[in-house]
RNA sequence: GCUUCGAUAGCUCAGCCUGGUAGAGCGUUACCUUGGUAAGGUAAAGGUCGCGGGUUCAAUUCCCGCUCGGAGCUCCA
């Protein structure tokens, strides 16, 4: 906000002709004032009740020291160049109106131009201008998010063969995903006008929703939704866990004056969420670096325990995005992601490291579900990392197997030389990274992490920073959006199968044979399968029908024949058909296809009449 | 955060333009039905029309603000 201030003998001023569609409804009609400050004031893009605020404090003051009681605060454009919109700027001159009604204050209408005549006063304070904008020098975005717009790209697709090619004079033909991608990141180009089939999904499925009472993009998840996660949780950790990380747990939040962290918030392109406590300004952890970093400082570190690999899943990490980015479980602000840490001794062993997350990223994802050709690969780095470690780059495509979208810095923008990622295409063509894996050359240093080497020299290690499957609500939304995908495509939508919160549903004729079903899901369920019973009153066709939107896979009608037979009467969802098997071969087949996954079991009561209804 | 659209029964939505306090389907509850692989029947209950303010004799309907949500801009796990 500008603002010019005029001590005045006397003001004179009529509006004249409307110069804007949104300006005041008043009656024109000229107005005098004796003896009055007249501030001339440009609404600037940004300015809000805050900066309303401060320019009449300042105002106060100066109208305390000439001693005169009578404002008038006159709208004026012609002080800025980026003016704002004239609602949010008539809202700010109302908002500085009401501040100062202990004042004699009045206001010259917005919109309108306006004749005016003034006798301004001689004295040394009578004028005075000033620039107000909102909390100088605590401006809360990160200096990565400032600048970042301004970094040089170059953009290349890298074919299986390592050849590059700049993406203008590429064939993108058989590759429409990596064309999507292509042009989400490198022309920012995007339009859709409905919002992504998974937000129904999630709530039809009694997944998750949003929370209304928190603040936007903190989901809460229903059983159903919890589950799914949990398991999903316990799966990547476990793999990290084979793969040679150890698990930690570390705070949620940190003081933003701590010497490390201070700086290094301004590398990272993310806002944060902030809370005062006591004097300190907190922040909510947006990834679990700084809280692994500031552990690994406090190790005596030998080259001999490197690579070294933290871990944990942090349930959660805070972003502060902005509001008009959430969407569903795609973009959130708490979210929960597994992030794994690797410190290495020289680029050597942390070359061999990424190769190894490189397929530990790839397995994860895999095993959650998402094959090859749901994902593209976007790999970024600097021009000089690249012509230092060609090879690596090039083998990593070459594992791929497919063309991949690079990103060519001319020079070192952020902590990372190298970062790539999986991004998933959503069915309105929405990119989303999933796995990630970064080498950072700073952060060592700068926590002050040290290991000393063969000569007892100490040295600052690299960091690879994995996240193997990137968010785990992310991952839910991918499974549901390739859900939603088979659906449109004419085929049958459904979880993995070691993620459906009901595997087994049985369904009795008539309460005759629910003790039966009773005894049969006792069996089920000590051989770690997820099983329910429906119940209810309802017609076979109507259960059956029911189970089948439920996406539940397999489903056991139980009448006069099993009961007599011992044979199940088995409806397989994939194929439709209805067999008879032996009991022993079903739990077989069931177990075959979840048993190198965890098992949590059913997260409801297993009557479904005994069930709260959450979504329709 | 900005631009823009929206919010009516537990869910999905109609009614609002042209102001006179509401409807459907699904779900819920009760009863009937005891059914054999994708919707059996009847009835009932259920709404301060998101919140706050304004205009009006009268506001779900028109106007303003807020909250929440969708989309776009921008950005990322």
């Amino acid at each position: 906000m500008r603002i010019l201030q005029l001590h005045c003998n006397s003001i004179e001023f009529t509006p004249t002709k409307k110069e804007i569609k949104s300006a005041e409804e008043i009656t024109p009609e000229t107005k005098h004032l004796d003896e009055v400050v007249v501030t001339f004031i440009a609404v600037e893009e940004g300015d809000d009740k805050t900066v309303a605020k401060k320019a009449i404090t300042e105002i106060k003051d100066s109208m305390a020291k000439v001693g005169c009681k009578k404002l008038l605060l006159y709208p004026y454009a012609h002080l800025s160049s980026k003016l704002a919109s004239p609602t949010s700027a008539l809202s700010v001159l109302k908002e500085m109106e009401s501040l100062a009604i202990d004042l004699d204050v009045s206001r010259a209408p917005f919109g309108w131009t306006k004749s005016y005549k003034l006798d301004v006063k001689g004295h040394p304070l009578a004028e005075n201008s000033k620039v107000i904008t909102k909390e100088e020098g605590k401006d809360d975005t990160s200096e990565a998010i400032k600048s970042e717009s301004k970094i040089k790209s170059y953009w290349y697709i890298m074919s299986p063969d390592g050849t590059m090619q700049e993406v203008e004079k590429f064939n993108f033909s058989p590759y429409p995903q990596l064309e999507i991608l292509t042009k989400y990141e490198a022309a920012k180009k995007r339009s859709v006008d409905e919002p992504p089939p998974h937000v129904k999904l999630m709530k039809k499925m009694a997944i998750a929703d949003y929370e209304p009472a928190s603040d936007s993009g903190n989901m809460r998840f229903y059983p159903n939704g919890r589950l799914i996660k949990s398991l999903i949780e316990r799966y990547v950790s476990e793999k990290v866990l084979n793969y040679g990380g150890f698990e930690v747990e570390t705070p949620i939040m940190y003081d933003s004056h701590h010497p490390s962290l201070e700086s290094y918030f301004n590398r990272f392109p993310a806002r944060q969420y902030n809370i005062n406590s006591e004097g300190k300004q907190l922040i909510l952890r947006f990834a679990a670096c700084f809280g692994q970093f500031l552990m690994a400082a406090d190790f005596q570190l030998s080259y001999r325990s490197l690579p070294l690999r933290l871990y944990e899943m942090t349930r959660y990490s805070f972003r502060r995005e902005q509001s008009g980015e959430l969407v569903g479980l795609r973009r959130l602000r708490a979210f929960t992601m597994p992030d794994c840490h690797a410190f290495c001794k020289d680029m050597n062993q942390a070359i061999d490291e990424f190769k190894k997350r490189f397929e530990l990223s790839r397995e994860v994802l895999h095993g959650l579900g998402l094959v090859d050709s749901d994902y593209e690969m976007a790999i970024r780095f600097t021009e000089e990392f690249y012509n230092q470690n060609k090879q690596i780059i090039q083998e990593t495509v070459k594992k791929l197997n497919k063309p991949v979208l690079i990103e060519m810095w001319k020079e070192k923008f952020f902590y990372f030389v190298l970062k790539w990622e999986f991004n998933f295409i959503d069915n309105l063509g929405k990119a989303s990274a999933l796995s990630t894996d970064q080498i950072d050359v700073e952060n060592g240093k700068r926590y002050n992490i040290e290991f000393f080497d063969e000569q007892n020299k100490p040295h600052h290690p690299i960091i690879l920073h994995n996240s193997p499957s990137g968010a785990v609500e992310r991952i839910i939304y991918a499974l549901l959006e390739k859900a939603a995908k088979d659906t449109k495509e004419g085929r049958k939508s459904h979880l993995p199968f070691w993620l459906s919160p009901t595997q087994v549903r049985l369904i009795p004729i008539n309460p005759e044979f629910l003790p039966f079903c009773e005894n049969l899901a006792d069996k089920l369920t000590e051989s770690k399968i997820r099983v329910d019973i429906d119940d209810r009153n309802e017609s076979i066709g109507k259960r059956i029908r029911e189970a089948e939107t439920e996406w539940i896979r397999y489903i056991l009608v139980i009448g006069e024949k099993e009961v007599n037979a011992k044979d199940l009467n088995v409806r397989d969802r994939e194929t439709g058909e209805v067999k008879q098997i032996v009991f022993d071969d079903f739990v077989n087949r069931i177990r075959e296809q979840i048993k190198d996954k965890p098992f949590s079991g059913l997260n409801s009561n297993r009557h479904i009449t005994s069930r709260p209804q959450i979504m329709v």
